[in-house]
DNA sequence: TTGTTATTTCGTCAAACAACGAAATACAAA
DNA sequence: TTTGTATTTCGTTGTTTGACGAAATAACAA
């Protein structure tokens, strides 16, 4: 049941929800997810690390950045299933669309300058 | 996505995740889930409009009473897969057990006993 | 009608939560 | 080592949430 809860309380925010269907395109690292929704660092930080508790993603640590992916393979039998029900219900509507497009554009860019462009303005 | 976010935050709290495995075994009337959780009854009542718009449950008056189902046949199909993961993921827990074995109990005692009960002490 | 009873709505309170910025940490590069 | 940079942790703030009891509502009984 606690493991349960930790699953429904991550998926209960819906910027958490995106993170993990933005997270469909493959492995990302935070300064790209934080460009990608417009939040401070330390908040898109937390929303992972509540994810990463939840056992619904998996991080890396490669050179300067934390990379961060689903648990598709690894995670218990519920929370896969519950990765299914997110894309399955989600992947179509508009705003995944939206966040995707954005997304695309994010990864054309290079990793450094996506980081530098969050500390200036 | 709004009606996504409905389930999910329906789902957070695991005391509506406990009337969604009760209403596994029958439809049930608020007394009977208040006697169950040992809740205020307006407690109780809130988390049913919050499941219930979520179109997890359906409700209908019959008599003195308000009876609340799952929503099984009816509900959008991503809204069932929510039903059938809660089901599977913790239908066999301690916990969802002993829920059921005081509900079995609560069963067996005529309605307006169990809602009578409440008013007292 | 009036009274009774099951449920819902409303207002309140304390706890949990999401956002932020500042400071701490981790670690690669110099 | 020191510097620079990506990420995390911490403390604060305003909002949301879950619980309750009191009052309102709905529906049946007398």
């Amino acid at each position: 049941m606690r493991e349960f809860m930790a699953v429904t309380k991550a998926l209960s925010d819906p910027n958490r929800v995106r993170i993990l269907l933005a997270l469909r395109h493959g492995e990302l690292c935070v300064c790209q997810i934080t460009e990608l929704f417009g939040f401070a660092p330390s908040t898109v930080s937390k929303h992972l690390s509540i994810l990463h508790h939840a056992q619904l993603i998996l991080s890396r640590k490669m050179e300067r950045w934390v990379y961060y992916r689903l648990a598709e393979n690894t995670a218990p039998v519920a929370v896969r299933e519950a990765l299914d029900w997110v894309h399955k219900s989600l992947a179509r509507t508009d705003e995944t669309r939206a966040d995707a497009k954005k997304l695309k554009e994010i990864l054309k860019t290079d990793l450094a300058v996506i980081c530098h462009r969050q500390k200036c303005c």
